[in-house]
DNA sequence: TCACCCAGTTGATCTGTGTCAAGGATCAGG
DNA sequence: CCTGATCCTTGACACAGATCAACTGGGTGA
């Protein structure tokens, strides 16, 4: 489960999906192709980036910022399926419309291809169509791994979980154990977290307080979170796994 | 998200990999190629076909009986990921490790492929990999299906959308809406059922009376399932999709 | 400076589901 | 026929988390 990230190729900074999502060795030519097709779009905190249902014209890559895939039933209740942090890719080569709505959390700038183009390049390019496979599973087994959070994880469980993921993909990507410690920014409202993890907003509020309050974590202000011992917050999660979703 | 199931050509009966998973057009070549690296293995209900973290050697397709991806922490709590149904693909092609545990939960026939070999063909046929790359975004899109039911839905409302998806798969290929009638047996025990949706077992078995009681559903047994009105059953899984989850 | 607003916190109470326990139905083997 | 095993059902009660409601703190604009 522990997907090790590419380094980022200097070369390669300013559009994730050259690295991550296609071009895991920045093959020149692919990189030309997809320059060719490639674009940027900004989206503010709160704005809707796809409706469900919609019909998606391109694919892409968050390049900074925060996005989320949710899905709401008819009487208002959302669950959050999928977070997008920087350099996950968006999209479904091959299909047309958009299964989620895709929020933005934070103010994001996309790298996007347009559709068309992109599938004929992965149609051409077997690299590229394995590397998608190989994501779409990694993809897989989070979605299957928060399975798990959802069905059979407490509140307290949930919360710790949630701040490994966010933690390990924003902090920094050293492996963290005991006696390690994490500071980040959290990028969701109580709100956001909530629905990731199937709770209320209080009961979110309230699990945050508690681990504070058992030392667990520090919060300075609302959103910035310390972890003084990132094994213990482990522990708290309730995973024998190294929390390594989400690659 | 709903996916059409292809006819199964006859030709292609004996292994659904022909159809399914692979060969959506029964080329005559990649047939032979297949057959050559084939087997089959059975399994007794209640067998562990794999355990998760096992080196995984193979790939391949239900060819008749059920299985289940299941998750386990380390207190026990477990939560199943995924149902497999006949036809439904195992296996990931470029991973050696099995991520969770593979049951069968009734006698079951599976038609296996050695990995390395397959894993050779599909490099070489591109069409292979296109198909397994859609069939990996279709268990996407039903696991977070699944996790919207997991987090947000009540017993009752889980227990229908577990029918809905077992009647669907089991019993006829067609729609389903309301008028419509299905009958089908359950291929779980009320302890799967429970694992599969983050319940207890007696809550399972609660929920199946009351639904029983309300008329949604009639018990001929323990485990044949009648559902005079398909389209009640679905309101009261509460889902505005056409429950035409797994394909 | 004040008023307002929003995100978050905390408290009181309610309820759906878990937990524990007893008992029923079906089946295989002796 | 009885016996034990397995799976299922039902009841009584407990509790985690939901719900409803009041309040806090910090930022923004007039």
């Amino acid at each position: 489960m522990n997907v090790p990230r590419h380094k980022i190729a200097p070369q390669c900074a300013e559009c994730p999906i050259r690295h991550k999502a296609v071009c895991a060795r920045c093959d020149a030519d692919e990189l030309e192709q997809l320059d060719r097709i490639k674009y940027y779009r900004s989206f503010e905190a709160g704005q809707t980036i796809i409706w469900s249902g919609d019909k998606m014209d391109f694919v892409g890559s968050v390049v900074s910022g925060v996005a989320t895939l949710t899905q709401t039933m008819e009487d208002g209740r959302t669950q959050m399926v999928g977070l997008l942090l920087p350099s996950d890719f968006v999209g479904r080569p091959g299909r047309d419309g958009a299964p989620y709505d895709v929020l933005a959390t934070t103010d994001i700038v996309m790298c996007c291809f347009r559709k068309i183009p992109f599938e004929k390049m992965m149609n051409e390019t077997p690299h590229i169509a394995h590397r998608l496979l190989e994501m779409t599973l990694d993809e897989l087994d989070a979605a299957r791994e928060w399975m798990l959070v959802l069905g059979r994880k407490t509140a307290r469980e949930k919360i710790a979980s949630l701040l490994c993921i966010i933690g390990r993909r924003d902090a920094s990507l050293t492996p963290g154990g005991h006696g390690d410690t994490m500071e980040f920014d959290l990028p969701l409202t109580r709100e956001a977290m909530a629905d990731y993890l199937g709770l209320t907003l209080e009961t979110v509020s309230r699990q945050m307080s508690a681990l504070r309050k058992d030392g667990v974590i520090e919060l300075r202000g609302k959103r910035h979170v310390i972890v003084p011992d990132t094994g213990r917050l482990m522990d708290v999660a309730g995973d024998d796994s190294d929390g390594g979703l989400y690659g």
